[in-house]
DNA sequence: GTCTATAGGCTGATAGAC
DNA sequence: GTCTATCAGCCTATAGAC
């Protein structure tokens, strides 16, 4: 039977989320780190090996939540417009249950050492490539228009997504399931009619 | 007459702004800046009094220009789907001439000092306002659908607009025009119908 | 597993020669 | 206006007592 505790080393990459999301990576100390763990800085060397081994571990565990969502759908017998949506609920339920973590795909991964970096932005392209994918079967079945440059599309709505955690931070008593309809209606059917 | 040139303040805040943007603020050495312009460190203080002044121009100098933007847009005659689409346009113009130092609003504005720090807040907290005032003005007007949660519109919008300049980084040789034009389809008419 | 002490390096910024 | 030299402080990380 596994413990329900925490080991501290988990509760170390909480306190570290939160503060590398508010000050950024590099502008967080093990000071910082410790002085929220009520310990010295020294002793967070029991366990972790390092202030960049706390970054890789965050990055690639969302990365990896990430790309196993994506697998999930591209090997479903979902039609290729439910694929789309089902993204955006992939996207909904990782910001829900990681806000602080996922906050640091939107800029903190630049202080990835090699050869994490690497490994991060080519996982990170091949999501990317995915979704466009999926955009791009839209677009061949005529549910989007051909005059519409996916590459923008794509980017706009993974800004959108990505930028998730902040909105929501700031709006937390939204049910997630009005979360999901209002992005769908947001980023999918547009404003104007 | 003024001189042409570019004074040396004005080409350290460039590099200074492509170094921050690129590896952020914190992390980012006065050594870093001086490798930038071929000179010692301890010359950059002949031209700027502190690294900390450097962010604070960059960062009020493109909030002044969203700022005088909005007014312009707010105090003119144009309808409200118009002002709408005017608001993407100035997005687009501060980008293409501002790319470096305009990344730095998506994150690098947390490592201003008091009072800059209030200051540009309230700034930013207002050209939201604003921003918002004319979506409301929309849907009041049933250019929106009255379901849509335009709180999370707003965020949608600035987050892909914000955005902008890492993906025009990668497509640079996109018009202003048909940027405009693919920005209002993908933002405001939606990418399904 | 926590602590104190400390190593070794880099930081932003200043003083003063030229 | 640029340089060398330097300061005082903070950084990550380690060593070793308890």
């Amino acid at each position: 039977m596994e413990s329900i505790q925490k080991s501290k080393k988990e509760i170390i990459k909480e306190k570290a989320s939160y503060l590398f999301r508010k000050k950024g990576y590099a502008a967080t100390s093990m000071q910082d780190i410790a002085l929220a763990m009520d310990m010295k800085a020294a002793s967070l060397y029991n366990h972790i090996s390092s202030k960049q081994e706390i970054l890789q571990e965050l990055l690639m565990g969302i990365a990896g939540e990430f790309t196993s969502g994506m697998e999930d759908i591209l090997s479903s017998t979902l039609d290729t417009q439910a694929k789309l949506e089902a993204l955006v609920n992939l996207h909904v339920q990782l910001t829900l249950h990681n806000s602080d973590s996922i906050a640091l795909i939107t800029g903190e991964w630049v202080h990835l050492s090699e050869p994490e970096l690497t490994q991060y932005k080519k996982q990170r392209s091949v999501y990317e490539q995915r979704f466009l994918s999926i955009l791009s079967a839209c677009q061949k079945e005529g549910l989007i228009a051909k005059k519409v440059n996916i590459d923008l599309a794509l980017y706009s709505i993974l800004s959108s997504l990505h930028w998730l955690y902040s909105w929501h931070h700031k709006h937390p008593n939204i049910s997630k399931i009005e979360l999901e309809h209002q992005l769908k209606m947001v980023l999918l059917n547009g404003l104007i009619s």
